[in-house]
DNA sequence: TATGAATGAGTCTTCATTCAT
DNA sequence: AATGAATGAAGACTCATTCAT
């Protein structure tokens, strides 16, 4: 009897959403498994027992957190589906994707660095990533073709295109190595993501 | 009462080494939360109760096991350190350094991702996982050196090209997307690596 | 604040009929521990708070669905009451009561079973089932009275024969063993049950 | 990771059997439903933890203790197996048995009722009886025939009678009519079994 | 040293019952 | 009268850690 409430009222809508968010914050601070179900729904300011009418389980909290944080990480990215580009000016199309990118991403260093870990340790987690990183491999392709850009193995090329964006994020974003001229990073990765696309 | 012993006897030190072995092993295979110690216990073949005579708790076999086994297995890379690379063949040079890591790949890969996982359970994690983190890519630019190959911004080419590898290596060891040509992209990538190191 | 109403309004009894209805119905499929009122209500077609607006509690509904329906649930036998029956033929007479029995019986057994179950969770259940429990036999031992038939110690008779009734049916409606001649059972069964009575 | 410990140290065995007993007598006093682990266990007087080492869970428990005792219950009639019987008198035989089993009975009869009421709530604990009910069966046909009784169909006659004996014991244990002559009911009982044995 | 049985606090989840609307 | 969202106590089960042997 798997009866999980999907909340019609707007009083409803808000409850689940802030459990979403406290659930994910707690999460994100603490890490999956240090964080109990009382926590969450006492940090949402509810009753143990309403999390499972919104939720199937404690997991369920966790991948509705984050299909929601990837859907808004992922925005810059796949929002360019169908949109024109400039495929005379590649390197300056990748620039700002790149740029609106890091700006999501830095806003949210530490849940990113909690999310990552998560997409590691279960499937599921991991399926959104991969759902995302596809979409935007997708979104990436279509653009490409719309704006006139015609290639072989396209899909192979945005795809390790978007594995070297995300990449290139994360290291802007947690600037773990002090010495390193990301400026240059950046302007050389581009050069080999318009590289890729054009050989 | 903090008991630990640190163990002189010839046997003694080798019974800590299985601990270490069995649950750094178990725990990149399935994760720190679902190992038990009873498990590590069991795959180690000694008792549950001796575990808490070498260790001061659970996760310290993490981290005993993390310092041990973190220089191989979180960056095969290293190991090319310092040998001599034919820079008229980088390519090739590339092709080999991808096909044994793939093999590698599997176990690493899992153990990488976990140790990810764990650091912010816990700050004596990340220390350690940050301090391995640039090995990689200096063995491959000290290689590069050594071979005689010289380059502006070496230590950013380097650290691009790393995760270049890594991501590929990924792709293809987990085969997620179906229709990939996986050589095309292995020969892709390693041509925009060989484009990033010559430019 | 004991405030169960006791419905006057058409309405109102309709609701609660179907309460009883609902209630007992999934307690005797499911068992009263894995019935919820939540079902319950479903079931009925009411909301879970009404129920307490007509039930004490969730026993309460369970109890009063015993005293509607044990009557004609738990001993579909009685239903031959004061029917004529050939007593010349008594073979045939089983075998119809017995034809018509396995029918019923699927549902009436399981009802039966269950609040044979539930007789120790409360002292009330019991008592229902036991003012219930001799009435099969004495509709029998009356239907055969009216019929012409006298013997002594009829009671005893009846009360055999309908255990043997019972068993037979069970038997029947589970068909747990595979390798019978449920047909020859019957026919033997009934010989046996006419055998006592002329006996 | 589901390690049951079967117990072989002579104090294990003894606390499993602990274990057993407590569970047994607590579901047979206050039902399955409204016992609960920690209660078992305090009854034993161990840890609750210690009740999964031995026990797959909670309704393993039960289904232990129902194991144990439908085999001492039902010991009577399954140790006449490959015992010769007097086919010449199977109506003194038959009084013997019932003898029996209704002393074994009567000693545990609140136990009985609750267990009687299990079968119905539980698929295992009805395969456990039904189990030993096919096993008296058995060991009466093959004694009848090992006495040199033989006839057609005796499986289904055994199954009968044994039936018939089986509802014979909870009459005359329960006592609940109190007008019934039991003594008159068992002659009869046992005149219809050996009728149909020889018909 | 070593064992592995034992502990019991802690976790997720369910559900009878209440209450704001 | 009625709704169904909300409550929170209670229960089965796990597992890091301890301890008797």
């Amino acid at each position: 009897m798997n009866n999980i409430r999907e909340p019609s009222q707007k009083r409803s809508i808000e409850k689940k959403e802030k459990i979403i968010k406290a659930g994910f914050k707690l999460i994100c601070k603490k890490g999956y498994f240090s964080t109990n179900t009382a926590e969450i729904a006492k940090e949402a300011g509810v009753s143990t027992g309403i999390v499972y009418q919104y939720f199937q389980d404690k997991k369920d909290i966790l991948l509705q957190g984050i299909e929601q944080y990837a859907k808004n990480l992922m925005f810059p990215i796949n929002s360019i589906a169908n949109q024109k580009l400039d495929i005379n000016n590649l390197y300056g199309e990748f620039k700002k994707i790149i740029d609106a990118l890091v700006k999501k991403h830095s806003i949210s260093k530490k849940a990113h660095e909690e999310i990552l870990a998560m997409q590691h340790m279960d499937n599921d987690v991991a399926k959104i990533f991969e759902a995302y990183e596809l979409e935007a491999s997708n979104s990436l392709a279509s653009s490409l073709q719309l704006s006139g850009f015609s290639s072989d193995n396209l899909a192979e090329k945005t795809h390790i295109i978007v594995s070297m964006i995300d990449n290139l994020c994360h290291e802007i974003v947690y600037h773990k190595h002090k010495n390193m001229d990301y400026d240059y990073m950046i302007d050389l990765t581009i050069k080999a993501m318009v590289y890729i696309l054009e050989n």
